[in-house]
DNA sequence: AACGCAACCGAAATCGTTTTCGCTGCGCCC
DNA sequence: GGGCGCAGCGAAAACGATTTCGGTTGCGTT
């Protein structure tokens, strides 16, 4: 490995100026700056990241936080998506993007010690069960960092907009005459708990009254338990016209279960899903679902990450929320006109 | 942040014993060391990464390459289940897997440099360009290295049984009648060749002969290409009996332009995939496939590599090849007799 | 000619560990 | 009691970079 004082030697300077040369920094006349970047390069230095880091206290990577409930970051269309824009956009400023899980930093005593143990220089939260006090920790430290889908106050977050999604939807459903609506929802979660409020506030703005029975918890990203609420929903005397999945991937199972009843979407039972991942379009029906901006969500957040760490000080934690795309799909029937003995249309 | 020097003035010791006791090596009593680690942890000390890092060497991290060409290894299920399972493997053992670019690699001036920069301990290579001379540079050196998909032969490498896939998707196709097959394949790579010669050494033996046309080049997870290649083969005067396609997710846009046509799957035309990944269950008729097993592959990548890591002499490069396993579906009609006019039965 | 001021450059401290090697003191054996 | 050996511990030299601060040089000014 060829270092800063060979390069020093090489050219009878000292490593100083040719640490200022290198960085560009400070002051060092034009004509060494290049012979020292020229014998830097011909000599094939490299910077070595771990002394660099000792010094700065900076490592150039960053923490990417999962808290695997059914899966991992890898194995979720949605977190992926944002793992991947994160990543585009960290790494064009010299950052490694690090997946760590919970289990790393298990091995080191929590989420605040394994982040100060590596000393990365931001983290983003994506996923988690936000009230595990080994996160909390971490949240009140002084680290740089960025929740997903999950605001705390004095922290910068990236949202998805949940409420405009589901209200979305719920309108959608609406306005092609369903009025039976029933919602699967996801395991409890900040986003499930938006989606479920948004749901119940547009279904109460559009006057409609929903049988606490047609709102069932079952898993995300899980088609076995969406597939058992859904047989749950069919069992009963009326079944809902319109079904509302946890995601996706959750639509599988509810499709299976509805299959298997001899009952075909959109014909005799309409669905949505949530996410607008892949899965949605691959249906012979597409299915209809709001598409959550993976891209733009993770993009933001890397860049509030990177002004937070690039200026700690000035740096104001906004907290920005990002629409989504509802996709229409084939999945909701046009009923034409509603279902009078169902939906009273109340006014607020 | 509290380092050896303020738990050696604590426990009026040197910094050295202090580093054994929290090593567990060499001689220190077990009084000391237990006292030693004790105040460590009341202390709330946390060894420093870069600092370690710097003296050792090693940085406990470990590279995962990947070059992208339609797709990150975030979004294609194959790739991240293989991660997955990699991440799971090395975390255990301290390390953190960081997803390394092309893009991050050029800032460095090619792999090899950039992972001299970082110092990771071990490189994992996924999804590779095998011909590119920044990669070769990286397999060319010292560093330990493991492919995943490709075999150096004086390298490391898991393999995915290709052939064997191949062969028994063949097969399978060939016991229940059908002498048709076409072949849609992805772009040239590694994997393309095995199965493509597989695909043809799997024919030959079965005395098939597959007219040229019906062997078609497409992309990799992407279901435009694949549907654009599906129309072709449909627009023959004699159109397959049963279409393989690149990938699961292929099959998708393979499946779409099917329906275009009026014709359903398996009844008009049978088709197969190839991953067994999540897609292939999703349809009404779940897809025949070949499932590759992504956790074992990646497990026992990682494994090696860390064989390799730990023990940089006498670790023999071993390449071994992971079978897989066909997933039956449904999508491969029973044809009962197969058809005389075209499959010729040819002794080998 | 002398002085002041930039502009450049270098010596050295420092970051927190690891690791070698030597020192000390104790116990054991003869 | 003396010598030997070993267990336990410490001093110090790295690892490779950054950064402060002071010194030198050269030039312009009066």
């Amino acid at each position: 490995m060829v270092t800063l004082r060979d390069i020093a030697q090489q050219c009878g300077l000292s490593i100083a100026t040719v640490s200022k040369a290198m960085n560009g920094v400070s002051e060092v006349s034009a004509a060494t700056a290049q012979r020292i970047r020229e014998t830097a390069r011909e000599m094939g230095y490299l910077p070595n990241a771990a002394a660099r880091s000792m010094k700065t206290g900076r490592s150039m990577s960053i923490a990417l936080l999962q808290f695997p409930k059914n899966c991992s970051v890898w194995k979720h269309s949605y977190f992926a998506g944002i793992a991947d824009a994160v990543q585009r956009v960290v790494e064009e400023k010299g950052y490694d993007l690090v997946p760590v899980n919970r289990t790393a930093a298990e091995t080191m005593g929590g989420y605040l010690s394994y982040c100060r143990y590596r000393s990365y220089d931001g983290v983003l939260v994506l996923s988690a069960t936000f009230s595990e006090s080994t996160l909390l920790d971490l949240v009140n430290s002084e680290i740089p960092l960025v929740t997903i889908d999950y605001a705390f106050h004095h922290r910068a977050a990236v949202l998805s907009d949940n409420l405009q999604g589901m209200q979305e939807l719920v309108r959608f459903a609406y306005a092609r005459g369903h009025r039976r609506l029933a919602f699967i929802h996801g395991e409890d979660a900040p986003v499930t708990r938006d989606r479920l409020a948004s749901f119940h506030a547009a279904c109460e703005a559009l006057g409609l009254r929903i049988p606490p029975e047609y709102v069932r918890e079952a898993l995300y990203n899980d088609p076995e338990s969406s597939a058992r609420e859904t047989e749950a929903l069919l069992g009963m005397p009326q079944i809902p016209t319109c079904i509302f999945y946890p995601d996706d991937y959750a639509y599988v199972g509810g499709f299976r279960a509805l299959c298997a009843h001899g009952l075909s979407v959109p014909e005799d039972v309409s669905a949505v899903g949530y996410d607008g991942t892949q899965i949605a379009s691959i249906y012979q029906h597409p299915l209809t679902t709001f598409q959550q901006d993976c891209d733009a969500i993770g993009a933001t957040a890397a860049r509030m990450l990177l002004d937070a760490i690039g200026s700690p000080r000035s740096f104001l934690p906004r907290q920005v929320v990002l629409p989504g795309r509802l996709v229409a799909g084939e999945t909701v029937r046009d009923l034409g006109a509603p279902d009078a003995a169902f939906g009273q249309a109340r006014r607020a």
